[in-house]
DNA sequence: TGCGTAGTCGGAAACGCTTCCAGCGGTTGC
DNA sequence: GCAACCGCTGGAAGCGTTTCCGACTACGCA
């Protein structure tokens, strides 16, 4: 930078206001200032500017599951954002539970970013704890996350658009796959998704019969497995509602093979609307994923800006019929 | 830093000596060091770091589509090795035409990183020389990159073997479903996947008809658009072969509608073994994506570690037979 | 006993910026 | 006509590390 000074007559302390768009320089002595790092092709450290200065222009995601759909079109939503306001970002994959340990034990972002954003993932107690300790904005999106400024679908309302959808065509007798996730067993990917299936058919005095629910893990193939056992039962159902498009489409798999048609033997929905719904002409509600991501790093820019961000969004989600949906034989 | 040298009773230059692992410090020095610096909860501000010592402990990944199965999955197995040799990622996303000329163009990463590594994206020479500009370690992965240490299969020999099981199984009319990076329009995905059909017709003797050829934008959409071209011609093929899975299932969702059977009607065969791929029954040639990331990955710690990298690695593809194909009807 | 040496440690100078504070010439208000 | 003021600029003090260099200790050997 001392070059760049010198080569446009000023000193340094004027160079840096120049370049760092501070105001009280002449836009002449800018200009100047300007096309002596261009000539140079000089750009700023980035590491002694925030030594001295503050911020660090620094945004860390955290994502449980890069290379699923769902994560990474919420990234993509965000990304895009952030990069307009020209903050970069620093990824972080928490895929398993080890992972995610030693994620929130060493915070290996600390120090380094301004603000953290978690993706997709619900933070419990004592990691919202330890992730506090960076002392940075944080915000969530497409997770269930309390107490931070987060964007999300409302569960509930999303699985009783499709649990209702399957009253409403006639069905008594719906199956439930409920998928966890992976790297937290045992942990409902949406809590909601399941009360909003026994909300539904409670309200249309239908029986909870507990053999109609399958809990695996998030994943086509274990929503084929899935399917398999719902078709083993004695009585199975007419229809299938699935926790996510992904378990659906595994179910529908296991439905082909077995000879069954669909929608005429069995109706399916599922939940998101991934871009393989379309493809498998499946029935479900549509979550705008891409735009969380958005939404959520708007919110960050805002409450990077000072301003006091919302304190969360709910965006809606909408029930897309196609052809995997039909009222049961009779 | 000054407050743990002062509660560990030693000098800055010895804390920091303790605190990077430098050799010349007493083993009981350090563990006080340590144990100080654990007390106060400290850690090393990076920007004080490299400002004085070296290297940035960042490796920007520059990636056209995040939310693409394909690229996704590449990045996490690239994240999984980078993060376990404490290397943070900096996410670039240049998505369309402007996103990437403005990449190269502005150079964000400049002055940010150790290493870049390209996922899934040929570079240009004006790119390239942008690029080198930065003057740090530059890996590809994925796809065709010449003149940098890259990890990436044979697109010709996948090719081949995907169209060879067609003609294998007797068909002689074998449609292809092209696809083009929406981002480069016009720009063949993989010239390789092109050249290897023309190449695999001509070896089995049989005619080159450009009316079997159709070329579109990446996605199953236009997957499908592109099948309902090739069921318009006078005589439509047997089989078709896809660039990629994604426009394979989009196919497919026309052949269902059309009341076609899949494959006593019409063969389909993909490239990738994207997940959905099992699902969908659908016979692809199948690339390790996530190991390409690794490998990527361990190439790039080599190159960073000062040890001659390998210049680059061609990793082998395998024909998965599903469903999705079978002889022709006579 | 004296001296060289290996192993540790401390002082202080960078590293490349930002920003406070002060100075400078020129305006404006009375 | 003078003082107060304003917009612009320069000097210099940090920001929190690393690392060079010199000093100090303890020890082995002659």
């Amino acid at each position: 930078m001392a070059d760049v000074a010198r080569r446009a007559g000023v000193s340094m302390a004027t160079a840096s206001r120049a370049l760092s768009n501070h105001p009280h320089v002449a836009a002449e002595t800018r200009a100047r200032v300007l096309a002596a790092a261009e000539q140079l092709s000089y750009v700023i450290s980035p590491e002694a500017s925030r030594l001295a200065g503050g911020a660090t222009g620094r945004v860390a995601v955290v994502v449980p599951h890069i290379s699923r759909w769902f994560f990474a079109a919420l990234l993509d939503g965000l990304e895009s954002v952030l990069r307009d306001a020209d903050l970069d970002v620093l990824l972080y994959h928490v895929g398993d539970t080890a992972d995610r340990r030693d994620f929130f034990q060493r915070l290996p972002a600390r120090r380094k970013v301004d603000a953290i954003v978690v993706l997709g993932m619900p933070v419990r107690d004592d990691e919202r704890a330890r992730l506090e300790l960076m002392g940075v904005h944080i915000v969530a999106a497409g997770g269930q996350v309390e107490n931070y400024p987060s964007v999300s679908i409302d569960d509930t309302a999303a699985g009783r658009q499709a649990v209702d959808h399957l009253i409403f065509l006639g069905h008594r007798r719906i199956g439930m796959i409920a998928a966890t996730d992976p790297a937290e067993p045992g942990w409902p990917t949406g809590p909601g998704r399941t009360m909003a299936y026994r909300a539904a058919l409670a309200d249309a005095g239908l029986p909870d019969d507990p053999e109609l629910v399958v809990t695996v893990e998030w994943g086509g193939r274990n929503g084929a497995a899935a399917m398999e056992r719902l078709l083993s039962l004695r009585e199975p159902p007419t229809a299938v509602y699935a926790h996510s498009d992904e378990v659906a489409l595994g179910a529908m798999r296991t439905l082909r093979r077995a000879g069954l048609r669909i929608p005429e033997d069995m109706s399916v929905v599922g939940i998101d609307d991934h871009p393989m719904a379309e493809l498998a002409d499946l029935t479900t509600v549509a979550q705008p994923v891409h735009e969380q991501g958005v939404l959520a790093g708007r919110m960050l820019r805002k409450l990077l800006a000072g301003e006091p961000g919302a304190d969360g969004v709910t965006v809606p989600t909408r029930l897309v019929v196609r052809g995997s949906t039909a009222p049961p034989r009779r």
